[in-house]
DNA sequence: TATTAATAGTTAACATATTAACTAAAGCGA
DNA sequence: TCGCTTTAGTTAATATGTTAACTATTAATA
């Protein structure tokens, strides 16, 4: 029979593995006043100087809605500001001010070491084992919604 | 240097392959008028008679303010009951009610054909391997919040 | 070119997550 | 037994997730 073990079934084991991994990086966020997907938001425009509200969305894995909230509260944080697309005025570009700039020289040290030290608690192969697990599982067709 | 690649770090990882494989489950739950963590609730509350508020956190992982709500929801709907305990007047017992029993012949069937198929498409070995993995990692200690 | 369909962003309604605080009830030691 | 501490459940405030609908704009097509 299927899923005869609700807590290991996939969904719960991937939870529970957020569960144990979010915390120490959430605590970090806000020591500076950030939620994680404010922190994610800014992650990426940390390496992307200027990006559109959807392809935003694609890459920080935040839902379209969801993301005009945190936007607008990183913009009336001062971190990061809108601006509309002159080529197509549908379209609204989201990038990084001074004060978001500055901020990643502050925040990135300190979640890059504690991703490092998760890291260095399992074994390399591990790890590596982990990431293309889920890699081939998270690039599984949707089942078309008929 | 740590964390190079964003859209490949672990927490990433997790989310992505979450919003991969609940939509088709999420979808099923919509048609029985429950949500995800309701019937993670009635999940448990199928293989466990009676089962205190804290418990039902812990098995569910849904977090303990958040399930005040859900049982709520699912008491108004008339699928689950709450009991306080008489040997520890702080405890208070969930259960389902008749219907919410009679509702698992009719979910459970739809949500373990979909988790049957889910899990066919990927080979025995890998799936095996990313719970093991999973495992692994969920289990790592907390760092001590000091 | 007028219409229609598709796209980008947003709003709305409801449910849940996160964190802190609060209440009631036990447990515990002086 | 009194006072302190812990525990179970809940409430509160704010942020986010989920789904559907809505607006403005652009693309597509007869």
């Amino acid at each position: 029979m299927a899923m005869q073990d609700f807590s290991r079934s996939l969904p719960i084991m991937l939870y529970r593995t957020l569960d144990a991994v979010m915390p120490r990086f959430r605590q970090i966020f806000n020591e500076f006043g950030l939620t994680e997907q404010q922190w994610r938001v800014l992650r990426v425009l940390w390496e992307q100087e200027s990006i559109t509200i959807s392809e935003l969305s694609d890459l920080t894995l935040i839902p379209a809605p969801s993301l005009v909230g945190v936007v607008d509260r990183l913009t009336s944080n001062g971190l990061v500001d809108r601006r509309r697309s002159t080529t197509d005025r549908r379209s609204v570009f989201v990038y990084a001010t001074d004060a978001g700039q500055k901020l990643e020289g502050e925040v990135r040290p300190r979640v890059d070491r504690a991703y490092a030290e998760l890291r260095a608690s399992v074994d390399q192969e591990s790890w590596d084992t982990l990431i293309a697990g889920l890699e081939q599982i998270s690039s599984i067709e949707q089942p078309s919604s008929e």
